[in-house]
DNA sequence: CGAGAATGTAGTAGAAGTACTACATTCTCT
DNA sequence: AGAGAATGTAGTACTTCTACTACATTCTCG
C-alpha cells in the first residue's frame, strides 16, 4: 500500500530555479524521463529519491511533498 | 537507484512512546513485519510510508529519515 | 520555415517495497 | 517454570519505482 497519492511541488520548484528536467535529473543521477513521471505524478518518488530531491533544492521535504493537496499560490 | 542506504530513527521514537512495532503498524495501516524490516534497515520505506510515519510522530521527515547517518545521542 | 531543446507518451525489463504466513527466539511477569 | 508478548528469520507473491529506448509533440529562437 504505497500506491496512494503523494501531492508534490516539483515542477514549481523546478520552474523556480530555471532548469530543465534533464538538468535536475541528471544532478539527482536518475533518468531524465524519471523526473517527467513524478512531475505528472505517474508514481510518487522513493523516500531515497525525496530525500535528494529536498537535499538538491534546500527546503525540507513536506515542501516539496505532502499527504495532502497544496494550497495555490496563484488564484488569479 | 533508490537501494542506497536510508537512516532511520524509528526504533528510537517509537521506544520513546513505548509502543510495540505491532501497534505502529496498525496505527500506520500496514504489516507488522514490514516495521520490522523497516527498523532493521533491510529497506527503506516509499516516500507515502515516510510522510505517514512523520505525520504520525508528529515530525518533520528529516528528524526519522536521514541520507546520512544519525548523531548518536548517548556516548557513554 | 527550420533546428534544437524540452516535454509527453508508450513499452519492456529489473530492482525495491509491501503483504502475508509460519516458525524460532528472546523477554516479561506471575 | 510457564504463558504470553515482542521480536527475528525465512520464503513466496504482487505492486511500485526506476532505467532505458524510441518516437511524437510543443516551444523557442535564428
Amino acid at each position: 500500500m504505497s500506491n496512494e497519492i503523494v501531492y508534490n511541488r516539483i515542477p514549481m520548484l523546478r520552474a523556480e530555479r530555471g532548469i530543465s528536467r534533464k538538468d535536475l535529473a541528471a544532478a539527482l543521477g536518475v533518468h531524465y524521463q524519471t523526473v517527467g513521471y513524478l512531475e505528472r505524478g505517474e508514481y510518487s518518488p522513493s523516500l531515497f529519491l525525496a530525500l535528494k530531491i529536498a537535499e538538491y533544492f534546500e527546503v525540507p521535504v513536506e515542501v516539496i511533498f505532502s499527504l495532502h493537496p497544496f494550497a495555490r499560490l496563484g488564484s488569479s
